[in-house]
RNA sequence: GGAGAGGUGGCCGAGUUGGCUGAAGGCGCUCGCCUGCUAAGCGAGUAUAGGGGCAAAACCUCUAUCCAGGGUUCGAAUCCCUGCCUCUCCGCCA
């Protein structure tokens, strides 16, 4: 959410953004209702401050023993009016509140501008892309041939994007989230979270996902919660409703959280294997900054995420993303991508998001910098650090052999009990 | 799931026969004074949001806020209803 006040005295700055970032609000509206807004606000506080004076003067008369009925009926009146408009106000509140909503964070001035990804910029591309002196073999094949994957009963069990991990394969997807999550907490300082996989309206309002993407995702409607689509939204949302005091920021955190999407309206692109799926897991890297040292944390949590590929021995490439292809909350992203020798093509793994005072604002998440300063409300930023799916498809094909087997990287290997090649279970 | 208790300011904690109570008192914190240092002591201050005034800041003023929403009333932290949350006991399950 942006700030009223800022929106009343940059309408055409809001404009611009609402539309480099291909989103529909009507800021006319938005400035019309906030005029009226205004006007009955001052209009009912007029009254109420009349009704006060009135009560008051009741109790003195009282106190007196003298006769009040006068001055109760006179009131009684101002009441009645002050109360219709206390009605109309929240009506207008109501109102300028859901346009409000669908207005989109401002992008950053150092993002590429352009109406989609098409225009999105490649800031970074490291590594050379695997070659092979035979046919390499697609991550679902891989994944059958060697039983580690299975998506046929993962479709038997739950529906097609649920895939499950057999074997060597639960162990690597294990591996990969233990890696990552102690490379965060043992080189980069991060503070471990475990946090719920489900969460309430407040909590995805906050983060933004309400009331935009409200199909996007899994609703157990007996009791309003969402499944989450990432641990963004249960850890951002731990200090929704605080004051942080300056010297404990930034604060880092990092979660594994298992993620569930809808993936409503995508139906039929990219459905195989793990290209695409409804359930996948997740390592969030959360960071709650300083306003100005916001743009220096993201810079370095790229460098937080990209370092697990770096280890991993994957290529991959950084795009920044174009102001039309910057997601709703977002001010400025980084997508990282890594390379599918099967496919041919770049595979989304993380996103890496600085979102100001977007997210703080809507989730209400302030700090003072000294005891006795006035609240200001903090940068939020975050990045898959790294989505493992994906991740998975880039790292079976790419460490693959010419004899169907998986190399594990060498960092994974203590985390794989030692071993250092994923065979089929009765080779060994 | 059944029965009961409760949700007040950064914290603790008064206030429940409705009436200067934004809210006693204490702690904490800030500033000042004082004591050779520390401790103790003394004095003052210490919420947030919104509206209006001011070119603007300082500041002034008004409104709202005692879990949330609704109701009764001239007037509610105090009475009534609903919801949420916490705690205790019983049952059930891991």
């Amino acid at each position: 959410m942006l700030d009223l006040k800022f929106i009343r005295e940059n309408p055409e700055v809001v404009k611009r953004a609402v539309d480099l970032k291909n989103e529909k609000a009507d800021i006319d509206r938005v400035l019309e209702l906030d005029r009226q807004r205004r006007s009955i606000i001052n209009e009912v506080e007029q009254l109420k401050k009349e009704r006060n004076d009135n009560s008051r003067k009741v109790a003195e008369l009282k106190k007196a023993g003298e006769d009040a009925a006068e001055v109760i009926a006179r009131t009684k009146e101002i009441s009645q009016k002050a109360k219709e408009l206390d009605e109309h106000l929240a009506d207008i509140q109501e109102k300028l509140k859901s346009e409000l909503d669908r207005i989109p964070n401002i992008p950053h001035e150092t993002a590429p501008e352009g109406k989609d990804e098409s225009a999105n910029v490649e800031v970074l591309r490291t590594g050379d892309l695997p070659q092979f002196d035979f046919e390499p073999l697609d991550h679902i094949k891989l994944g059958e041939r060697l039983d580690i994957l299975d998506f046929k009963r993962g479709g038997k069990i739950s529906g097609s994007g649920f895939p499950v991990y057999k074997g060597m394969g639960a162990r690597l997807e294990r591996a990969l989230i233990n890696f990552m999550i102690d490379l965060h907490v043992d080189k980069h300082g991060y503070r471990e979270i475990f946090p719920p996989f489900v969460v309430n309206r407040e909590s995805m309002y906050g983060t933004g996902q309400l009331p935009k993407l409200e199909d996007d995702m899994y609703l157990a409607e007996k009791d309003d919660l969402f499944l989450i689509p990432t641990a963004e939204v249960p850890v951002t949302n731990l200090h929704r409703d605080e004051m942080l005091q300056g010297e404990e920021l930034p604060i880092k955190y990092v979660a594994y959280s298992a993620c569930f999407r809808r993936e409503a309206g995508s139906y039929g692109k990219d459905t195989r294997g793990f290209l695409r799926v409804h359930q996948f897991n997740k390592v969030e890297m959360v960071n709650f900054s300083l306003p100005e040292n916001s743009y220096e944390m993201h810079e370095q949590l790229l460098k937080e995420a990209t370092e697990i590929l770096d280890l991993l021995e994957l290529p991959y490439r950084v795009l920044s993303l174009a102001t039309g292809d910057l997601s709703f909350a977002a001010a400025k992203c980084y997508d990282i991508e890594t390379w599918s020798p099967a496919e041919q093509k770049w595979l989304e793994t993380s996103s890496v998001s600085n979102f100001e005072d977007f997210q703080a604002r809507r989730a209400n998440i302030r700090f003072r910098r000294e005891k006795g300063s006035p609240p200001e409300f903090v940068h939020t930023l975050n990045g898959s650090g790294l989505a493992t799916s994906r991740l998975m498809v880039s790292l079976l094909e790419t460490w693959q052999t010419d004899e169907g087997t998986v190399v594990i990287p060498p960092v994974l290997r203590p985390y794989m009990g030692g071993r250092d090649v994923i065979k089929k279970e009765y080779d060994k």
